[in-house]
DNA sequence: CCCATCATGTAAGGCGTTACATGATTAC
DNA sequence: GTAATCATGTAACGCCTTACATGATGGG
């Protein structure tokens, strides 16, 4: 569920700022935290008080001064523990299946107009998400930005395996959804 | 998004009480949020706040007074107004994926024992759904409490129609990620 | 000159959950 | 007698977001 364990599994592979952070969160849809400021800082300064993470202030010049975080030997426990702890279902929030449900209202070329639009909403993301994964597979790996992100970055073969499935299931979430929306404006039109 | 919509929406079907409205929550996943009271009661006070409904006292004999609320003229514009407003993507929050991204800590055991126990978790979800759909379609409608819930209720073809198209959206969720798992640990049987 | 990027943080507020509090009736 | 159901509400807290605040550098 926590974020701490996202920061962790970020800091395992690499250490970060909490800058570099929250640039990761931005980009990646399965870091489903909105990347914002207010809960990075405050987790890892959480983190650094129960010395999951160490902690160096590294001065640069030409740019702001950086604090950069490592994952400590007892971080590195708290991750594998919870790694192997119970999983939960996804909690997926679709309102606009709330909206169907009411959408009985509107007129055949305004149902219509809302499912083209969802429609629409989602093959926006699933080409968002194309994106990102071809620059995964192609940029050069290396700097710590994409760690996470670089599927290629990944350290063994069962490790690139495992991101690469996790890729598939996101895209294949996208695929069925529209694929159920577009068999519903085809079915719609009868009524 | 808002539970506001939610509420006005089963308001439409019938008059309700916050106690039958948390009844409906509890049992329904499509309406993802928890069934707490605290949202619950809040939001009515809002919404009559604002002549979206209106309020009647029902004293009853041999149970305790109940507020039961309709939904006014203006309410149902507005949810006329949110129902044909602009769809947002759903909102998946998957743990497991995260979990899953750092699991190459573990041994070949312990990861199919967490894939295993993620699969035992969804084909639960899954036959509670089913459950769920067999009790709507056989059930004797008539009663606020089914409102939402019963298929039968649905008061034009149409609206049938789009029940059932939101109830196959959950059921093919939950059965498209089980098939992934399930592929996922046939495959990872090979490192 | 203005805007983007790098870099860290704070403030305010909404959303959402669990737990607490009360009190009557009904079923086992 | 103990637990569940009906029925309404409050308190405390955590999660999460937007917006604000500061300040340097480099590009158009």
């Amino acid at each position: 569920m926590s974020i701490e364990h996202a920061i962790l599994g970020l800091l395992s592979l690499s250490p970060l700022s909490g800058y570099d952070i929250k640039k990761m969160f931005e980009g990646s849809a399965a870091l489903y935290w909105s990347g914002n400021n207010n809960q990075i800082y405050k987790t890892l300064v959480k983190l650094h008080e129960q010395d999951l993470v160490t902690r160096e202030t590294q001065i640069q010049d030409s740019s702001p001064a950086k604090k950069v975080y490592s994952i400590s030997e007892k971080g590195l426990e708290e991750l594998r523990r919870w790694v192997s702890s119970a999983p939960e279902v996804p909690q997926v929030r679709n309102s606009f299946l709330i909206q169907l449900a009411w959408a009985d209202s509107l007129s055949a070329d305004e149902l219509d107009n809302l499912l083209e639009r969802y429609e629409n909403e989602l093959r926006m993301q699933l080409s968002m998400l194309d994106f990102q994964r071809q620059q995964r597979n192609i940029s050069p790996s290396g700097t710590a930005r994409d760690a996470y992100i670089n599927v290629q970055a990944a350290r063994t073969p069962r490790e690139t395996f495992l991101w690469n499935m996790i890729l598939e299931n996101w895209s294949s979430y996208y695929q069925a959804e529209l694929d159920w929306v577009c068999k519903l404006r085809a079915e719609a039109r009868q009524f």
